[in-house]
DNA sequence: TTAATTGCAAATCGTTTGCTGAAAG
DNA sequence: CTTTCAGCAAACGATTTGCAATTAA
């Protein structure tokens, strides 16, 4: 059975003598609570409704022990700000992006990932990560545009 | 016959009114020069080479053009810094980075490509571009690194 | 002479960091 | 007591923008 994502975190405060700081769980809860993808300012917003005093700086800090945890993923898809999302747990996705209306979807395919391996493994590299972004317009824009 | 690179960027500007300055041709021809990726500071400092009354600002600024009219792709990888390369008369790649050493090797990949279409497709998007980003140690890091 | 363009410096903006006091073990 | 943390504000670093002076058509 996997660990639970609260359970990693846990050990992984312990693992480098950290605390569960009443901020950092409430950090952390926010996150666990969220869907799809945020930045780091949405985040605070919402940690904030928990407790006022939060400062940002430990929101940033606090995710990127969320990262080097392994619950978050961060990704930057060429806005100005880091994106993240739930990485624990959850299926390996990548996103189509509506460059209208900034809509995102997940998705998902065997053969690309297969295929990445391989690429990979062509040039001699070991892959430790992708990131694959696919931009164009969406369904609901489309229409818009063409009448 | 396809136009060259240098025609396309005089239509583009003429299209809209605008002119060959000394400092844009300069800047153009900088980044016709440059092989493989650079960011905008790299650009700026081969730039000022040609000509040390350039301003940072132009580069930027010169940069956008030549994004907009089709000659430059921009990513980011997430370093903070934009990356730029030749996106006109090239055929499109994907990028393999060390993320030890930073090496970056391009690559592409049919298979991959066709995928992409479809599963934009099958969500009713029309893809317009793509960026795909693998992350993993090379060779020779790996090599260093396993002793 | 009229609009486009430059270089400079100041402004932005997301993110990081130094510091001081508070809190945890 | 000793170390970890939080919050704040200042610092940062890449990029953008306002502006006055310069250049191009």
């Amino acid at each position: 059975m996997l660990k639970s994502a609260r359970e990693v975190f846990m050990d992984y405060l312990r693992e480098r003598d950290m605390n569960l700081t009443p901020q950092r769980a409430l950090i952390v809860e926010a996150f666990l609570a969220e869907e799809g993808h945020f930045t780091s300012e949405q985040l605070y917003i919402k940690a904030r409704k928990a407790d006022p005093s939060i400062g940002q700086a430990t929101v940033y800090r606090t995710l990127k022990l969320l990262v080097d945890s392994g619950l978050a993923e961060t990704f930057d898809i060429g806005e100005g700000v880091a994106l993240y999302e739930h990485g624990y747990g959850h299926a390996h996705h990548d996103h189509l992006i509506c460059t209208k209306c900034g809509r995102k979807v997940e998705i998902v395919d065997e053969v690309i990932e297969r295929r990445q391996e391989d690429l990979a493994e062509e040039q001699g590299f070991t892959l430790t990560r992708h990131r694959m972004l696919l931009f164009g317009t969406c369904p609901q824009c489309l229409e818009g545009k063409e009448s």
